[in-house]
DNA sequence: ATTCATGTAACTTCATATGTTACAATTCGG
DNA sequence: CCGAATTGTAACATATGAAGTTACATGAAT
C-alpha cells in the first residue's frame, strides 16, 4: 500500500466493534481487515490507551468500544493513532542557511498548515455515529450484504467459533 | 527523507536558476540540492516537456527557465512534476463489498478531497515572483548570506570520487 | 490444567524512493 | 576533426520505513 491506510483501518475496525455484543478477538479483526492480529494489537493498543477501546485477556477476551460512537469524531481518532503525518509531502531541510530554501519553506509550509487545520477541523465535524448510520443506510439499500460480519473474505475457510452473537 | 520533498526541492532549483545567467548544469544544482545530477535530470526532464525550463546539451550546455517567474505558481509546478498525491493518509480497499468500508472511505474521502482543493487552489495564488520577492528581502536583511549560489554546502564534498571524470 | 486471549519484543519481508553507474548522443571550442 | 563538457536514459544498487511474522510470556475462563 503507498498510502498509510491505519486511520481509515482503524476506523474500518471500530464500527465493526459496535456491532457485535461482546467483545471481538484480534483474529477476527485482522480477518476482517485481511491483517495479522499482531498489527491489529498494535494499533488498538493506542487507542486503549486513550480511552477509546477496552481490551480483555483469556478466554473470552477481546477489544470491545469504550465509548459510544456519538463522543468520538474521526479527530478523536486521528489523534489516537498518533497524528501521522497528514501529507505526501514536506519541505526539505538540506541547507538551512540559504535564503532560497527559507522562502520556499515559508510558503509552503504557510499553506500546509492551513489545509491541515481546515482538514482536522471537519474530521472534528464527523462522528462515528455518522459513518454507522452511513453504514446501515447502505446495509438496507442492499440486503444482500446481510451483515457486518460477512462481506469481508467470502472464500476463506472456517469461520471459527463464529459469531458470538444474538440471543 | 520520509516526506516527498520533491516540490520543494524543484522550487528551490528553480529559484536558484532565476538568479542565474546563462544555464546551470545539473551538477552544479545538484551540489546545490545535495543530492545526485541524474535525479535533476530526471525530475527536471518533466518541467521541460511542459515548458518550463529548456536544456542544453553539449559543452556550455544546462538548464534555464522557460518562463518568467511571475508567470509560474506553485500549482504550475506542482503539477509539473505530476500531481504526486498529497496526502499520507487515503483509504483501503481491501473489501470493495464491505458497506462498513464505503461508509468510512466515503466520509474520508471527501473531506480530503475537499482540502485537496483548497490547498491547490492556494498553491494557484503563489507566483514564484513572489518566492523570489521573498528571497530577496531575506537577502537584504542578512547581506552576509551574500548569493544564491553559496550557502549550501560550505565545505562536504558530495561526488563521492573526486572530481570530475575523465573521459 | 488447559485453552484461549492479549502484550510485546525481535525479526523478516516488501515496496519504493532515492542514489549510482554506465554509456550513448549532442554540442562547443579549438 | 578531436576532445571535453554536457544532457538522456536505462539498468542496477541502496536505504528506509511500513507491514507482516514468529515466538513466547502473561492473564482469564471454564
Amino acid at each position: 500500500m503507498n498510502r498509510d491506510s491505519k486511520l481509515s483501518g482503524v476506523l474500518h475496525v471500530l464500527l465493526h466493534m459496535a456491532e457485535q455484543e461482546g467483545p471481538v478477538t484480534s483474529e477476527a479483526l485482522a480477518r476482517m481487515m485481511r491483517t495479522n492480529p499482531v498489527v491489529i494489537r498494535r494499533v488498538m493498543a493506542g487507542l486503549r490507551d486513550q480511552g477509546y477501546v477496552r481490551s480483555e485477556r483469556g478466554h473470552g477476551g477481546g477489544w470491545s468500544l469504550a465509548r459510544d460512537l456519538s463522543t468520538l469524531t474521526l479527530l478523536d481518532i486521528y489523534r489516537g493513532i498518533g497524528s501521522p503525518s497528514l501529507f505526501a509531502i514536506g519541505h526539505r531541510h538540506e541547507a538551512p542557511g540559504c535564503a532560497v530554501e527559507q522562502a520556499v519553506n515559508e510558503a509552503l509550509d504557510q499553506r500546509l498548515q492551513e489545509a491541515e487545520t481546515l482538514l482536522l477541523d471537519s474530521f472534528g465535524t464527523v462522528t462515528l455515529a455518522q459513518l454507522s448510520a452511513s453504514f446501515h443506510r447502505r446495509l438496507a439499500a442492499h440486503p444482500e450484504w446481510n451483515s457486518a460480519s460477512t462481506a469481508h473474505h467470502p472464500d476463506t475457510k472456517h469461520t471459527p467459533s463464529g459469531d458470538r452473537h444474538e440471543h
